[in-house]
Parts: structure tokens; C-alpha cells; sequence
DNA sequence: ACCAGCAGTCTCATATAGTGAAACCAAATT
DNA sequence: AATTTGGTTTCACTATATGAGACTGCTGGT
């Protein structure tokens, strides 16, 4: 058991073969047929097959019998919801982020790490104010968002290795980094300085400015940045905003280090 | 196989033990130690164990090391955004419930059926807009909210019967219903005039109007509803309310009926 | 310091549950 | 009528989950 093979996805048992099914349903972000799953899947058909029965079975996934097509299932978004409020960062979080949209009125954003890629957790907006499920839960790529990169340079060694293997580098725009060592030169400035900015790497017109949430070890518990578009601010023009993200981004790591949950 | 016990909780191998363990972490609303998640299940310590190592290593669950706590983990926060985004009903319902609250000003909740129980799935408030995760996910019971009967009342039969079996009749307030033969004779009144009231049956001094949203066969596919406070409007002053609920629940089901996803 | 007791982790023989090639079926397609 | 495609079911095989119990290491009591 010792000289095995390089554990790269120790994919636990049924149970992870289940979760990988799961996330592939997901990430047609459309209603899929079997044929589609069982294409993109590594698992052979009677295997998939009886995986989607009991996902369903469970409502993890929802089957349409009209249409033959699987989609997530209802039971996730109890779930999340749940999760979403004992995650230690959002509900934390979300009294400070008021007042800083308040303050700032900007388009803000919570983020954390999941998997290499950024997590939105929460967004405030200056004009529609806030956007459900629509906004928070979605995702994007580390490498090319000032979230992810703040993120990402605050990440304990060997995780960050991890992460930085699950980049992409597909290449959005022009200002994209375009591979691992301008990524990795661009995290040790980040961490010198304490910020990312997102030069319009991800879409063009857009930039950020973003600030990592330490814990008690300099490490990212998530992070907080603030977006506009090139035609309403230049980049040093947000960077004025800094000081106060990071001021919120202390709170919200103070909150957290006193969080209790009452017994 | 044939004459074995009736499958009451067809739990489904692995996965099924698994999920009943997510579920149950969820459960608690709070970070939990092993014991207790052990003691309020029915599995041996060793699967319980294996299990929750299983979920934590997915991101299922969130394990933290310093308190030995688990809860429910990130990766549900975003297989549930692709959920919410994919359901057939938010999404749609969006819009339609946007100019609703627009026209009405006041509160509004859209819901669906989970398990027995009302699952909040969209929300619009008059003050303060729009509250994320923290009210869309959230769950509350059946039998004594409007949202809930208006559901049941409108479920093809054997659903129904299934869903019945789940209710608890807590009696949260004087009106709540007692028990079954009263519910009953309730989703029968609701389905002959269309509409459901909450009656302050789940909280005192909270009453609401309640219409489900048909498909084609006359069954609900989620419910759309008006709350208010006794202290601002009567039983009979939000009935008032009710021709313009209808209209909305009979917009987002034509919309539904035309829903195609982009291929 | 010592012991008792509990919470959490690990082991291993056993049996159950998952596997997947292949057969099968039904509906489209030729 | 014959063939292909998409989905479901079977079944012998074995990998995997099981769970009683042993083990470890705290914690708190004396």
C-alpha cells in the first residue's frame, strides 16, 4: 500500500464516484441525457447508470422522464443552504460587506477557494442590489481573477501546488497570464504587497482591485475585492479603495477568529 | 424480492448511508463532534467514521481540526447554485416575481416541495430586497404554513399520501392544525377554491395567502405566496391580494411550459 | 502520579454491495 | 425488414464496505 501509485484524485470508494457524477451533471449547466454523461464519464454504462438511479432516487439529481435528461436536484440547495450559513466566512462577513457597499457603493464581491478555482460567496451591487443564487455559488478561475490570485497567494505551500495544478491558463483576454511561472511571480508580488489587482485578464473593460482575509497565520480564509469597468475607473483609481477593503477585511477576520456558535 | 418489507426508506447502498450522513450534519444547524453525529445514527462507529472521512475528503463536509467539528462543506454551495440556476422554476419565476413585488410591495415567497416539507426557493421583501442564501434554501414545515398546503393540496395522489406521513403536527401556535383528518379536510377546501391561508398556524401573528403554481395536469410545481403581520392587514384585507398571486402563478407556468434550454 | 472513562481511530475476517461485459429491448433510421 | 442508437437489465465475480472489537490518547477525578 506504501509504493502505489501517485494518489493525484484519491476518489473515495462508490461515494466519490457518486460525487464525480454529480459534478459532471453540474458542469453541463443544462439538462444531460445518459449518453452525454456516459461519454464524458470514465465509469462504464452499467455503472453509470445505476449511479444516476440512485442520485435520483436521492434527489441529489432530478430526472425529467419527459425529456430523458438529468439535472442537480432540489436536495442540493437545502443543503447548501445550511452550509452556506455555517461556513465561518459568509454570515460572518455579511453585516461588514453591507456597510462597506454603503460606504464605497461599488460592486463587491466574497470569495473563497474551492478546489483551485474561486468561489463567490457573496456580492453586493450598487444598482440591483443583491442576486441569489445567481450570483452567489458561481465560479471562476483562480489564475486570472484578483480574488483568485489574492487567494492564492495566501495559500499554505503544499495546497497552493495543489491549486496551481488545477489552472487552466486559458487565455480570455489579452492580459491574461498566459502560464505557471508568470502566475507564480505575480503571487509573490501579491504577497509582498498585500493585494491583486485583475487587469482585465479575465474580461476585457473589467478590473479589480482585491484583498486577501487572513487568519490568525497569514493564511487566506477568503477574499474581498471590488470590480468596475475600465470606463468608469483606471486601475490606480481603484486602488485608492484598498485601504478600506483591507479594513474590512480585517474586521471580517477578527469576526471570524471570535466566531462561537451558541451551544 | 418481491415480498420484503415495504421499502419505506429505500436507502440506497453507500451513497444513500452517505447522504443520510450529510443530511444529518445539516441537520444540527451547527458545527458537531463525532459522537454526536454518531449517537443520533443508525450505522456502527466505524462506518460513521469511514463515512464522514469520505465527505470530508470530497468537501462534502468542512472538518476543523481545532474544535473536531464537521459541517456541511463548500462544494454543496456550488453544486447548489447550478441547481437553483437549472430548476425549472426560479429561474423563470424571476422576473414575473420582481414586477410582483414592484406592484404589491410586500412580502413574497416562491417555494416547491421537498420531502414532505416547503422548500424556499426565491424570496422579494418590501424593506430590505433580497436576503441570499440565507432565506432561499431555507426549509419549514408543510401542514401549517401557506405555501406548504397550497402544495400538498395540489399533488397527485400517492405523492400526497407519502408527503402526509412526513408531517409532524407540532401545534407551533392555538390555530395550527392538530392532525391529519383536519389537515385533509383542509387541502380539500384549498383545492376547490384554488388558494391556501396561513392563518397565524405557524407563527403568532403572521398570516399569509398562498396560490400554487399548476402545470398542465392540475398539479402544483411549486407555490407562490403573500405574508403579512396581523398588526397590518387582516385574513380578509390580504385575500384582496390574492386575483393578483394567480395571475403571477398562472404567468410562470405558461413560461414554464415553454421553457427549452438552449442546446 | 495514577487510574478510570470516554472520544476518536484503526484492524481484519466476513459478507455484502458494486462491478462491468454482455445480452437485451425499444425506438428511431436506413 | 434490417440496422443502428440509446437506454435498461442480468449475473458471475470480486472489490469494497462492514462492524465488533481492540487500541490510543485525552481529560478529569482522587
Amino acid at each position: 500500500m506504501e509504493n502505489s501509485t501517485i494518489q493525484i484524485n484519491a476518489s473515495d470508494g462508490t461515494v466519490g464516484k457518486a460525487l464525480v457524477m454529480l459534478d459532471l451533471v453540474a458542469s453541463f449547466e443544462r439538462p444531460v441525457r445518459f449518453s452525454e454523461i456516459l461519454s464524458k464519464s470514465a465509469y462504464p454504462k452499467a455503472t453509470v447508470y445505476r449511479l444516476l438511479q440512485t442520485l435520483s432516487n436521492q434527489s441529489m439529481l432530478d430526472y425529467n422522464a419527459q425529456t430523458a435528461t438529468y439535472i442537480p436536484g432540489i436536495r442540493l440547495v437545502r443543503l447548501a443552504h445550511s452550509a452556506w450559513r455555517q461556513s465561518a466566512l459568509a454570515p460572518i462577513a455579511r453585516p461588514i460587506l453591507d456597510d462597506l457597499a454603503d460606504a464605497l457603493g461599488e460592486t463587491l464581491h466574497l470569495a473563497q477557494m474551492d478546489d483551485g478555482h474561486v468561489l463567490y460567496v457573496d456580492k453586493r451591487n450598487a444598482e440591483k442590489p443583491v442576486e441569489m443564487f445567481s450570483s452567489a455559488g458561481k465560479t471562476g478561475p483562480g489564475y486570472c481573477t484578483g480574488v483568485g490570485k489574492a487567494l492564492l497567494a495566501f495559500m499554505p505551500e503544499k495546497e497552493q501546488a495543489r491549486a496551481l495544478m488545477r489552472q487552466s491558463f486559458h487565455k480570455y483576454t489579452a492580459a491574461t497570464l498566459a502560464d505557471l511561472p508568470a502566475l507564480k511571480a505575480e503571487l509573490l508580488e501579491i504577497a509582498s504587497i498585500g493585494m491583486a489587482f485583475d487587469r482585465e485578464e479575465h474580461e476585457p473593460g473589467i478590473i479589480c482591485v482585491a484583498v486577501p482575509i487572513l487568519n490568525g497565520l497569514n493564511r487566506a480564509i477568503g477574499a474581498l475585492s471590488l470590480t468596475s469597468t475600465t470606463s468608469h475607473h483606471s486601475l490606480s483609481s481603484i486602488e485608492r479603495f484598498a485601504p478600506k477593503l483591507q479594513e474590512a477585511a480585517r474586521k471580517i477576520s477578527d469576526a471570524a477568529k471570535n466566531w462561537q456558535f451558541p451551544t
